[in-house]
RNA sequence: GCCGCGUUCGUCUAGCGGUUAGGACGCCGCCCUCUCAAGGCGGAGAUCACGGGUUCAAAUCCCGUACGCGGUACCA
């Protein structure tokens, strides 16, 4: 089999949301798994929905994936130039034809199709136009569209995913292939592209699925052999709907901006539809590339599961090297404080968090002293006779030498000992009034990290807060 | 409406004629423990959408029905 050519083909109307993305993540595994080449094409023939940000946004998707291209990025409004050339061919070889019906006159035949009750298909009038008269009313300037001749003859559709499936004859209208005002339309530009690319295998978004059809009668108009079809089930939100705002992020940059890591969503967005079986889950891009293949790719759409994406994101939190994981976490605000010190607050930290926002938000009780304390924490320790056995803590750990974790530990021990107290009795109040939440990585290591003076000086302060709470009676 | 596709625990899935229907997320419990995570162990959770066939045997093959999704443009 020679080396596949597939091609991840966007339109810039929207940044890459997750469905694109697996789309784009199955055809570059597929290329890299087969050593083939991975094609970046940019649909933006509609020039009134495209936008070059958007572009923009989607190759800095791309890359943030590491999911790298082999050619391209093409852009088809750059080509137009090799669509005309196609629809002339098309035309000189009658294999479509100019129609001159206005779109007021359509309208009326979709108004009549509707009012009868049937679907609205072009009934193909403009076949009859001769040739010579079609060019003498071209070069008169009158305006017309051009349309596939579209054999009357069912299509099959051979998918690798979905299965074959047929389209009856008539089926399909003639469907326009150039607008009026001289641009190419999507189903034509596509598969002029994939002819002119090479493209062995387009797979793509089951949304496509009933354009097949017309795409396979359109290879066949240029003459050129059938891709391998691959039409991937949909990506849905939980509630099985279409995958929109209310879902929460859709869009890759939102993943990114919420602090998810590229090998996480690659990870998680490949078993949307994919298995390697075994029960295999967690895998590198490059395990997914030795593993991947059409044939296990299920048919059936599948919802999209915020909930495993955080775990499956947690689990490479775990994983990161310390040096990486400092990189990838200055985008997001941390206390600027000592670098070694940082890299042990993390250590501490990263098995708590799911994202790079939480990490980067759990890390904050480094830097300013806590104004606010959590309010079931001060209903169950904010008492005033607490005061003291914090004030003699802060003493206590204070004075624990060396300034270690197993020390401060040892300190506050002996001091719970003395007063017939549980460890959790003096540790809770003292984790309160240190990070103001009541949940936090084992106290005496963060104390160590925290270091002697704004220990107690959290301490000491917070002391002097619960002198202050009004006793309870 | 018409055309197409889909349907295994709540979710992602394994399964490709004979399994106690397996794994993962989530949920619950236990262990660890100064709290919360992580981790370890265990549990609940699927009459394989429903109804007919085919077969000694069906989650697996065939046909209907229901539901869901997609398409139905001089959008992509």
């Amino acid at each position: 089999m020679t080396a596949p050519r597939v091609r991840f083909a966007p339109s810039p109307t929207g940044s890459l949301h997750v469905g694109g993305a697996r789309t784009a993540l199955y055809n570059w595994l597929f290329a890299r798994r087969g050593g083939g080449t991975f094609i970046l094409r940019i649909e933006d023939t509609d020039v009134e929905r495209s936008r070059r940000e958007l572009t923009d946004q989607i190759l800095h998707a791309m890359r943030w994936l590491g999911l790298d291209w082999d050619e391209g990025p093409f852009f088809q409004s750059e080509r137009g130039a090799l669509y005309h050339e196609a629809a002339d061919r098309l035309l000189a070889e009658g294999k479509a034809y100019r129609a001159f019906e206005t779109p007021d006159e359509l309208d009326a035949m979709k108004k009549s199709a509707a009012a009868s009750g049937s679907a609205f298909r072009y009934d193909g009038r403009a076949r009859a136009i001769s040739k010579e008269e079609s060019d003498r009313r071209a070069a008169s300037g009158e305006k017309f569209v051009v349309r596939l001749n579209v054999p009357d003859e069912p299509l099959v559709v051979d998918d690798a995913v979905q299965g074959r499936t047929e389209f009856p004859a008539g089926a399909l209208d003639d469907f326009v292939l150039v607008r009026s005002d001289g641009h190419p339309l999507y189903h034509f530009t596509v598969c002029v592209d994939d002819v002119a690319m090479g493209i062995t295998h387009v797979i793509r978004g089951a949304d496509h699925l009933p354009n097949a059809p017309k795409h396979v009668a359109l290879f066949r108009a240029l003459g050129a052999p059938l891709p391998v079809f691959a039409h991937l089930g949909m990506i849905l939100g939980t509630d099985g709907k279409k995958l929109s705002k209310r879902h929460g992020a859709a869009g890759v940059e939102e993943f990114e901006a919420e602090g998810y890591l590229p090998a996480a969503l690659d990870n998680f967005l490949a078993l949307l539809g994919w298995s390697p079986g075994e029960d295999r889950e967690r895998m590198t891009l490059a395990e997914m590339v030795s593993l991947f293949s059409l044939e296990r790719i299920g048919p059936s759409p599948s919802r999209f599961d915020h909930e495993k994406l955080a775990w499956l994101n947690g689990q490479y939190l775990q994983e990161v090297p310390a040096a990486r994981l400092i990189e990838m976490l200055k985008p997001f605000r941390v206390p600027d404080f000592d670098p070694e010190l940082l890299a042990r607050a993390i250590a501490l930290h990263r098995s708590r968090a799911r994202t790079l926002v939480d990490l980067a938000h759990a890390l904050a009780i480094y830097g300013d002293d806590p104004m606010d304390f959590d309010a079931a924490g001060m209903k169950k320790f904010g008492k005033p006779d607490a005061a003291p056995l914090v004030r003699t803590l802060a003493e206590r750990l204070s004075a624990a030498e060396p300034f270690t974790h197993a020390a401060l530990e040892e300190a506050a021990r002996a001091l719970a000992a003395e007063k017939g107290l549980k460890l959790g009795d003096l540790a809770q109040p003292a984790r309160l009034g240190l990070t103001g939440v009541l949940a936090s990585p084992p106290l005496f290591e963060l104390i160590e990290v925290l270091g002697k003076e704004t220990t107690r000086r959290r301490l000491l302060a917070f002391a002097d807060l619960l002198a202050r709470v009004p006793a309870a009676h």
